[in-house]
DNA sequence: CGGCATCCACAGTGATACTG
DNA sequence: CAGTATCACTGTGGATGCCG
């Protein structure tokens, strides 16, 4: 991309990030940690593979991730955000707690992945009981399963299926982001489609009133 | 711009404001408030007028920003920030922040506005003395002059000179912009030609060692 | 003058095919 | 698997023209 010649910090940081595609990928090694090469062009599905390719030399250059020499087993380089890298995170919080009001409709012909949950769980959960027993909600949309843990006042998300899920939910990925977000109540996800198998307080423990997405965009 | 057809919101965010040029008129919006069409053309030096009627249109449709029928006085149209664009500061902001370090290299061929230095002072600056009485800081850079006003609290920066300033920095936008962000101490800053002055205790009044930006790219 | 629309050369994008 | 090569297409930026 051409520079913008403009002598401030925002115009300075889109000369870097402000490509199509640069922030995604960031978002994808946020998301997943290093990569191979295929595991970011699938999870940045529409992405033609030379774009991909000269994309990552132009982050590379920037300082914003480094390309790793495989470790023995594997025969594969990875990439992986550098600490430059991975303080581009408060941007694409930003940028995705601004776009939650847009998941309010449906998938449509969007793809979807499900390590994108990883987003609002962070941006809209938290462990409202730090002290009781932890917690596990299983997700089910999208490519494959996905648990939420909460305990000790935190909350991850892993992909993988839970041991021994206090919840499970089940639907598209429109109903599930909704009941993350707080934009639909859980009565109101079931009644449109969301299947829910379990302890219902599982998510009661997890979810903030005070993070609520709106609901207008 | 096409959309990335992805159903995750920080790409969702991308559909709408990724595109060249968007952000940066918001940035615009967000510093000086209503703007004519001629106000933003001189505020984004580098952009071609006919792009700037396309995003204007297209920022318009997103709800982002809005088009008002002028009062009286003045025969012309303003654009201004809906409240869905006002949200978008957090993201310009950490756009900012996250590009500061990249502002240690000399101005070179960079334009330059003085209102853009409205963002590193709301970055970097904090009143350190609320009880104190208010301090007047004028910045002596590019095309016009700016003040820095701090008080009870707060720290607030507008176009135009102080009536009777306690400090006038005056040199290269590089060199005021170090001093501002920390990265640089005022005496490194007048060795390398920033001229100062006044009473230098007005700037330790605002410059928190906290906010003080990374040296290193 | 302010607010665009038009035109054009060119750089960036995206789909597909191909390669070590 | 990890790209490179090719090519049609679209978006960008510079210049200029138009109109109230």
């Amino acid at each position: 991309m051409r520079s913008y010649g403009q002598y401030c910090s925002v115009a300075k940081a889109l000369d870097l990030v402000g490509d199509r595609w640069s922030l995604l990928i960031v978002r994808e090694l946020l998301l997943r940690g290093r990569c191979r090469y295929t595991d970011l062009l699938r999870g940045l599905p529409g992405i033609a593979t030379n774009l991909l390719a000269d994309r990552l030399r132009e982050l590379e250059q920037a300082d914003i991730l480094a390309r790793e020499d495989a470790p023995p087993p594997i025969a594969t380089a990875l990439f992986r955000l550098t600490a430059r890298g991975e303080q581009l995170a408060p941007i694409v919080r930003e940028l995705g707690r601004w776009g939650a009001p847009l998941m309010a409709e449906p998938v449509g012909e969007s793809a979807f992945r499900s390590q994108w949950l990883q987003l609002p769980v962070e941006l809209f959960l938290s462990d409202q009981s730090p002290d009781r027993p932890p917690v596990q909600i299983e997700l089910r949309t999208g490519d494959e399963p996905m648990t939420i843990r909460a305990g000790g006042g935190e909350v991850r998300a892993n992909s993988g299926s839970a041991e021994d899920p206090d919840l499970v939910l089940t639907g598209t990925p429109q109903l599930v982001i909704g009941v993350i977000s707080g934009r639909l109540r859980l009565r109101d996800a079931t009644a449109l489609g969301l299947k829910c198998d379990g302890d219902h307080r599982a998510l009661a423990r997890v979810r903030a009133v005070s993070g609520r997405a709106q609901t207008r965009a």
